[in-house]
RNA sequence: UGGGGUGUAGCCAAGUGGUAAGGCAACGGGUUUUGAUCCCGUCAUUCGCAGGUUCGAUCCCUGCCACCCCAGCCA
C-alpha cells in the first residue's frame, strides 16, 4: 500500500519525502477557526488531513484556531466537533487550541524581541495601512521600527498587563517593508483586544495573529505537512520565517491545494453567516445549505461526502464542481444501504370498483430489488388507494406508459389496473379515477401472461398516513452567488418547496428506517429537527435519476 | 504596472519525450414489476496561444495570453 502510486501531488511529495526514512511520522492537522459552522469546503480538508495521515500510519490534531476572540465561541468548537466526528474522524486524545500555546507564543514574541527581530509599534491603524505601501509601491520603515530590543520589551509587558488600550500598540517582526510579498511587510505578531476569550478568559488581553500562532503551534504540535488553501501560499515565506527564528524544534512544511468551490452555492463562512443573521435560511443546518449540519439534516450519509472528496481530487487548479457529482454519490451510497418503500407526494384518489368494500389484501413487497438481506415488508391494497397525480395523464403521448383512459398499468407489488372513469369537479379538475384490477395479475404469482409497459407506485387511503415533506432544490439562481454584490438576489424562490404526501404505514411504525427510498420518487429522510409526536416532517435528500423528465424537457423544447 | 499561483473535454482529473487513464454530465442501446439500479457503447487527431529544440513535444526552451490570490491590528 506504502508503494502503491500516490493520488494526488501532495501525497506524492510526502511519499517522495518519507520512503527513505523508515522513523520518520506524518503528522497533520485540521485547523479550524471556531468562528462558523463547517461546509463541503472544510470537509475536503478533513478528509485530505485525517487520510493522508493514516495512510502513512500517522496522527492527525484537531486544533482549533481561536486567536481572535472578537469573532469565536464555544458553540462552534462543539459542532466542528460533532462534524468532524459524524464524517467518521478520530483525533483521540488531539484536540487542541492555539490558546493552549498562549504561554510559549508570548515567549516566542520576547525571543523575536531579544533578537532584535520585533518591535513595538506606536503607530495606529491607519498609519499602518499608510506606511505598507502599495502592490506596486515598496512601504517605509515605521519611526518606532528602531526601538531598542530593552524599550521593545518594557512596551511589550505593559501591552500584555493591560497599560495601553486597543490599537494603540501592536508587536510587529522587523522583517522588510520593501518586500514584493506584502506579507512580509513587517506584518503585526501581537494585537490589544480587551475582549475575554471563550477559552482563556481574561488572562490575556493580547492576542497572537494567525501567521505567527500557525506556524508556531504546528511546530508545537510536531506537525509535519501543514496542508492549507492556495490564499495561503505567499504567507508561507512568513511560516518559515517564524519557524526559523523562533528556532523551534520541529519544522513543518506547509503544502498548498485548492479550496473547494461548488456551482450554485456557498463555500465562505462569512457569506453563510450573512443568510442566517438575514434569516433566508433556516440556521446553519438549513438542508439547503452545503454545510455538513444542513447535509446531514438532508440525508447525506458520510460515506458519501467522503466519496465525493475522494472523487474531485487535490490540486492547485481553480474549481467549480458541479452539484451533480455530490449528488451523485449521495445516490450511489444510498442505493446501497436504503430500504425501498411507497408514498404518494401528490395523492389522486383511486377506487377499484371490482374490489370488495372491506377487503384488505396483504401483499408482500421486497425491501430493497437487489440485495434480499433486506427482507420483506407486508403492505395492504384496499378498495381506495392513491396514486401520483403525474402517473395518469388524460391525454397522454405514445411515451408514456404510465395510466391513461381505457388503459393499463401495474401497481408495484399488487395488481394490473384499468383506468374505467375520470371523475372531475365542477371546475374540470380530476377528482378521482375509477379503476377495476385484473385478479389474475397479482404480483409474483405469474398466473397471467398479460403485459403492461408501466409499474407505478400507491398506497392504501386506510393504510397510510399523511406527513410533511420538504423538497429541495438549489438555493441559489446563479453559478457563482459569493461573486454578487446582493446575495438575496440570487436566492431561487423555489429552493423550498412543502407537500402534504401519503406514505406507506409501515414507515409509521416502530422501528422504521430514518432514512429510505420512495420508489420511482426519490430518497427521504425523517427531520428529527422538526418532527414531533403529533407531525412528521421528512427531507428529500434526492430524487432519483429521472430520464423521463429528460424526454419530457426534450419534447417541451421542440414545442 | 510589484509579488505569488494556475491553464488537459461542459465540470473534475491522470499522464509525461514515443503518439491523451478514470469519474460526473451528455448521447445511443440492452436487462428490468422503480422511466431507478445494472450492463454495453459513443464522447480531446489534441493538452491556453505562438514560435523553437527533436526522428518525434501535452511534456523541454523562449515569448505571449487568460484567470485566481495578496495592500486586516481576520483566519
Amino acid at each position: 500500500m506504502k508503494d502503491s502510486k500516490p493520488r494526488d501531488f501532495i501525497r506524492q511529495i510526502i511519499h517522495d519525502e518519507t520512503k527513505n526514512q523508515d522513523s520518520r511520522k506524518v503528522i497533520t492537522r485540521f485547523p479550524p477557526e471556531p468562528n462558523g459552522f463547517l461546509h463541503i469546503g472544510h470537509a475536503k480538508s478533513i478528509c485530505l488531513n485525517f487520510a493522508v495521515a493514516n495512510e502513512n500510519k500517522g496522527k492527525t490534531f484537531l486544533r482549533f484556531d481561536d486567536t481572535n476572540p472578537l469573532k469565536e465561541d464555544d458553540i462552534y468548537v462543539q459542532s466542528i466537533k460533532e462534524d468532524v466526528s459524524w464524517l467518521g474522524f478520530d483525533w483521540e486524545d488531539r484536540l487542541t487550541f492555539a490558546s493552549d500555546y498562549f504561554e510559549n507564543l508570548y515567549q516566542a514574541a520576547i525571543k523575536l524581541i531579544n533578537k532584535g527581530l520585533a518591535y513595538v509599534d506606536s503607530l495606529n491603524a491607519n498609519e499602518i495601512r499608510e506606511y505598507r505601501g502599495t502592490l506596486t509601491e515598496p512601504g517605509k520603515d515605521s519611526p518606532y521600527r528602531n526601538r531598542s530590543p530593552e524599550e521593545n520589551l518594557e512596551l511589550f509587558k505593559r501591552m500584555k498587563n493591560g497599560e495601553f488600550s486597543d490599537g494603540e500598540m501592536i508587536l510587529r517582526a522587523k522583517i522588510d517593508m520593501k518586500s514584493p510579498n506584502m506579507n512580509m511587510r513587517d506584518p503585526a505578531i501581537y494585537r490589544i483586544r480587551k475582549h475575554a476569550h471563550q477559552r482563556t478568559a481574561d488572562k490575556w488581553c493580547i492576542y497572537p495573529m494567525y501567521d505567527f500562532a500557525h506556524a508556531l503551534s504546528d511546530a508545537y504540535e510536531g506537525i509535519t505537512y501543514s496542508l492549507c488553501t492556495l490564499e495561503f501560499e505567499d504567507h508561507r515565506p512568513l511560516y518559515n520565517w517564524f519557524i526559523e527564528q523562533v528556532e523551534t524544534e520541529h519544522r513543518p512544511r506547509q503544502i498548498e491545494f485548492s479550496r473547494l468551490n461548488m456551482a450554485y452555492a456557498l463555500t465562505s463562512k462569512r457569506k453563510l453567516h450573512g443568510l442566517i443573521i438575514n434569516k433566508i435560511v433556516d440556521g446553519w443546518d438549513d438542508p439547503r445549505l452545503v454545510t455538513i449540519s444542513g447535509m446531514r439534516r438532508r440525508g447525506y450519509p458520510p460515506n458519501a461526502i467522503l466519496d465525493f472528496c475522494e472523487r474531485i481530487g487535490i490540486t492547485k487548479k481553480d474549481n467549480y464542481i458541479e452539484m451533480g457529482v455530490l449528488e451523485n454519490s449521495v445516490r450511489e451510497e444510498l442505493g446501497d444501504t436504503t430500504q425501498r418503500r411507497m408514498g404518494v407526494l401528490d395523492p389522486l384518489k383511486v377506487t377499484i370498483q371490482n374490489f370488495e368494500n372491506d377487503k384488505v389484501e396483504v401483499l408482500e413487497a421486497q425491501n430493497h430489488p437487489q440485495i434480499p438481506e433486506f427482507g420483506m415488508r407486508k403492505i395492504s391494497f384496499t378498495k381506495e388507494l392513491y396514486i401520483e397525480r403525474s402517473d395518469f395523464k388524460e391525454d397522454a403521448p405514445r411515451k408514456f406508459h404510465r395510466l391513461k383512459p381505457g388503459g393499463e398499468v401495474r401497481l408495484r407489488y399488487a395488481y394490473i389496473i384499468k383506468c374505467e372513469e375520470v371523475i372531475k369537479d365542477s371546475s374540470g379538475n380530476i377528482e378521482e379515477l375509477i379503476c377495476s384490477y385484473d385478479p389474475d395479475t397479482k404480483s409474483g404469482t405469474g398466473k397471467s401472461d398479460k403485459k403492461v409497459k408501466g409499474t407505478i407506485h400507491w398506497v392504501s387511503a386506510e393504510h397510510s398516513f399523511d406527513a410533511e415533506i420538504r423538497l429541495y432544490d438549489r438555493l441559489f439562481k446563479v453559478h457563482n452567488p459569493a461573486a454578487s454584490d446582493d446575495l438575496e438576489k440570487t436566492i431561487n424562490p423555489d429552493s423550498l418547496k412543502t407537500v402534504q404526501a401519503k406514505l406507506e404505514d409501515s414507515l409509521g411504525a416502530e422501528g422504521a428506517p430514518p432514512s429510505f427510498q420512495l420508489e420511482r420518487t426519490g430518497y427521504f429522510c425523517l427531520d428529527t429537527k422538526l418532527s414531533n409526536e403529533k407531525k412528521r416532517i421528512y427531507n428529500r435528500t434526492v430524487t432519483l435519476r429521472d430520464s423521463w423528465a429528460k424526454i419530457e424537457k426534450a419534447a417541451m423544447s421542440q414545442g
